[in-house]
DNA sequence: TTACCTTCTGTACCATGGTACGGAGTCAAG
DNA sequence: CTTGACTCCGTACCATGGTACAGAAGGTAA
């Protein structure tokens, strides 16, 4: 698992090629010299690729992810948790956001769930 | 509240006079009749924005709010129901990720938080 | 009536997170 | 030693959800 081609790095993470090109382009994986015109990764890169498709699935932005990503290189450790508490306060609020929309979704799909006929009051319900 | 100018309507909505437009151009909302060049809405113009909102807060993009707004109008209460099952659903989803990933950087933050030298592992308690 | 503000319409632009494509260079197998 | 696949690089394009602006027409107040 040495060695890697952008083809190789690219299928092994999961992502496409112009995607590792793009983050790349980014800043949040390096480029490596060229070995004869070609590009050649390890699985360092793998593993940062797969943090990366972690961390978004975290909601946290690329420029989050590449600034996270200075500082696991770094010793600033006071910006590390300033950075993590914000996130987990935004995931906290989203979190809440988003089981109160369950909760309008549910009353919704109870309220057209007895088979009247006519319209359901989707609007109404979705207070 | 009645006979409100785009202005209006979109500062009692909370949105902007751009964005009442571009609704508009995707549907979302009605385009009134011109009184003397000029469109005049009324209050339940400010309702739908309201429920836009709402509903965006919910995670639906405005395509599925679109469809919501045709199905309040209409008659199909299957296809209603379905709707938001399929919401509560990757609602459902979401919420156990950002959850998932709360508990990722409450790690984080707690394995940053004894003020050792040195990095923190970021991407290693990533996981 | 003259400012000044808002509205109308169309088109262009923005950030985010990619995705696609053209043309040239590289590499490995047959 | 040619063919075909892959790489490199730049640039263009896509969807989403807006935001901005230009230029003309309408409304309002001193």
């Amino acid at each position: 698992m040495e060695n890697l081609t952008i083809g190789s790095l690219a299928a092994a993470a999961g992502v496409g090629v112009e995607t590792v090109r793009f983050y790349q382009r980014r800043g949040l994986i390096g480029v490596p010299a060229r070995a004869g015109g070609i590009r050649r990764y390890d699985q360092r890169d793998v593993e940062r690729l797969r943090f990366i498709k972690r961390a978004q699935a975290a909601g946290l932005t690329l420029a989050e992810i590449a600034e996270l990503i200075a500082l696991d290189a770094g010793e600033d450790r006071p910006r590390a948790r300033e950075l993590a508490a914000a996130r987990i306060a935004a995931l906290d609020a989203r979190i809440a956001e988003l089981q109160q929309a369950r909760t309008a979704l549910a009353r919704l799909a109870r309220e057209c769930g007895e088979d009247r006929a006519g319209p359901c009051p989707i609007i109404a319900s979705f207070g």
